[in-house]
DNA sequence: TTCTGTCATGGTAGCGCTATCTTGCAATCA
DNA sequence: TGATTGCAAGATAGCGCTACCATGACAGAA
């Protein structure tokens, strides 16, 4: 029995770990193997009701919460998201950054970031991307119209998602809303408040969005049987400077709008300015309507009323699509890319109202 | 030999992951035991510098990366970081998140999000927080000045970091810039372009950095012998519509300013207007200058000069920062709060110039 | 009854990495 | 000279979970 002496005392109870309970415990608590406990966790069938609920019952008790890290360890691996971006302070960016990130917690995914500058070559970057094991990837606008970066995702079979694309690609996911019908309502609105003189600020012609809302725009026009006026219609490219250019347009013409619809946000803003040089009061001289709702919208006076994007939600439902595509892929069956249209909303604010009587 | 017959054909080879290289492949490859491998990737010491460099190049060559979650998984367990938020459309959200989330990769923390409304109160919250195994929280503005919540979270012990706070709580760490020195960079810039009348728009005299900000204004005119006229300091909240009433007061007073230093470019938007509103030209007849360089500065036209706080890097040191003391804290050491200050940029644009002749 | 299925459950073996201990060997000490 | 250090490197044992069988029980089919 010489071997009991001194020895270096074994530290056998623990060594890492914070002590947080673990399956294990949870499985020795309800008295089933830790198989069980698993299957319990991840919504398994082939339990029987009672074992179930006896588990989750001590779950709950012992506030079991899984370790993700031991999850995707053990469950081969995890999936890795990019969600590429080009512009840091783009509006949007912290709406899908926020929606993105909390979806990607619930699906054990990683998401990481990857920022993507015009210098660098389509191909190159998709190296990198594989390279990374990036599973799959997440666009945002402006990057989801890209035809050089959706050729060379495609040309290395990586799932994608375009996120508020008005130009979704044959081979990528899709989540957006519907940008016709947005313009046509906000149009609507507009011809219901009595406007019929409705002024439009197109914009970027490059992308696809643009053509869309004008068409909701001339839709509700011609469906209300008022003749569409070229003079009435000002190009812009979505930039604030370039709605200031063409409110100047609108509001010098012969024969004014009483109603300013634009493309967006910044160049509803910029309309605004303009009638405010122009001594014109918003919205009882003149109504002004945009597009987006990005933060602008609620910082200028009168607030700007606008069709909102569930920017967040969309988010959410890409991360969904590309685990499911990712793992479809990695399994090797095929997954159909799908094209999910999401409700815009029209946001009321105090910049649009009934036309002035004169 | 009997039992050479068909068994069930043990899949020895593999059964999941998807065949990446492993640290086990490097050691292989290198002739050396795993935990040399581990070693050289975690740049411990004891290991010689030939051995180093023989196990590098062969990574390199591999394109070996270690898997976080083996990593966080043996190591004990993974830091979790919250990014504690009130506001989702605020304009340094998204810098703040990528910054952070970018360094959080790095770190191998992983960033959690928790929305945090008013509603809510902060013992609740912070309970919250430590069930979901929170280890440290990253305070942006507002929250990072709510006494209530930064009590609680002491009371928690929980490292925390404010971000961009003029209020450093004693127990917390910082990263912030001097609002009082950007404050007086700035009308110094605008002293040396000629101009002696210069107004300032304050902030919401609940924050701390707007008084910071005031301060630095006042400093530099008192550094140039300029008289302190009350009449040319306006009250504001950093509101865009706040910003509307400031300017229209300081335009309208008796001996208007020849410049309007605004304390954040909300307001310096909202002056512009007015000022477009008055027929007056920026910056031929008013020179205008924000603060915090938000989306808004460049949206406008002219684009605003103003100052640029480094949000990015910022978070980046943050993140840092919280690694470090939740460790310290894991293993019972003190880890004393640091404050560090980031150097701030003047961005120039074209919103101010030399004043009017008259 | 005996043979299949089917289904709830358990056992075993890792996933890829790191903590901890041990070994081997040279330099240093008594 | 042997005992002691110091340090590079290896061996071992898990971290917490899940994939992949294996098992046993009980149903219906033969």
């Amino acid at each position: 029995m010489g071997d009991e002496i001194s020895q270096p005392a074994k530290p056998r109870i623990s060594r890492r770990g914070r002590g947080s309970t673990t399956l294990a415990d949870v499985a020795r608590e309800a008295g089933v193997s830790p198989m069980t406990v698993s299957r319990v966790v991840n919504g398994e069938p082939n339990v029987v009701a009672e074992t179930r609920q006896k588990v989750q019952a001590i779950i709950r008790s012992l506030s079991y919460v899984p370790n993700p890290a031991a999850r995707s360890l053990a469950g081969g691996h995890q999936l890795r998201i990019a969600l590429l971006h080009s512009n840091p302070s783009a509006a949007y960016l912290s709406e899908l950054l926020l929606g993105s990130l909390a979806e990607a917690g619930a699906c054990n995914v990683e998401l990481t970031l990857e920022p993507c500058f015009g210098a660098e070559k389509a191909a190159v970057l998709v190296a990198r991307l594989v390279n990374h094991r990036i599973d799959a990837v997440l666009l945002p606008p402006p990057l989801c119209e890209d035809p050089a970066l959706l050729q060379a995702l495609q040309d290395a079979a990586m799932p994608m998602v375009q996120i508020a694309t008005g130009k979704t690609a044959l081979f990528a996911h899709a989540v957006s809303i519907d940008d016709e019908a947005a313009a046509h309502a906000m149009t609507v609105r507009l011809i219901g408040q009595g406007h019929r003189r409705i002024g439009f600020i197109a914009g970027d012609s490059n992308q696809t969005s643009s053509g869309l809302r004008r068409l909701g725009y001339e839709r509700a026009l011609s469906e209300a049987d008022i003749a569409l006026d070229p003079s009435l219609i000002a190009a812009g490219d979505f930039t604030y400077r370039s709605g200031l250019a063409a409110a100047e347009r609108l509001l010098t013409c012969e024969h004014p709008p009483t109603a300013i619809f634009a493309s967006n946000d910044d160049m509803a803003a910029a309309s605004l300015a303009v009638a405010h040089k122009f001594g014109l009061d918003v919205p009882r001289d003149l109504s002004i309507c945009g597009f987006d709702d990005t933060a602008m919208a609620t910082t200028i006076w009168p607030e700007l009323t606008t069709i909102r994007q569930p920017i967040a939600e969309m988010a959410q439902q890409a991360i969904r699509m590309l685990t499911e595509a990712a793992r479809a892929r990695l399994s090797g069956q095929e997954d159909a890319p799908r094209k999910e249209l999401f409700d815009f909303a029209l946001i009321s604010r105090g910049s649009d109202g009934a036309p002035p009587r004169s």
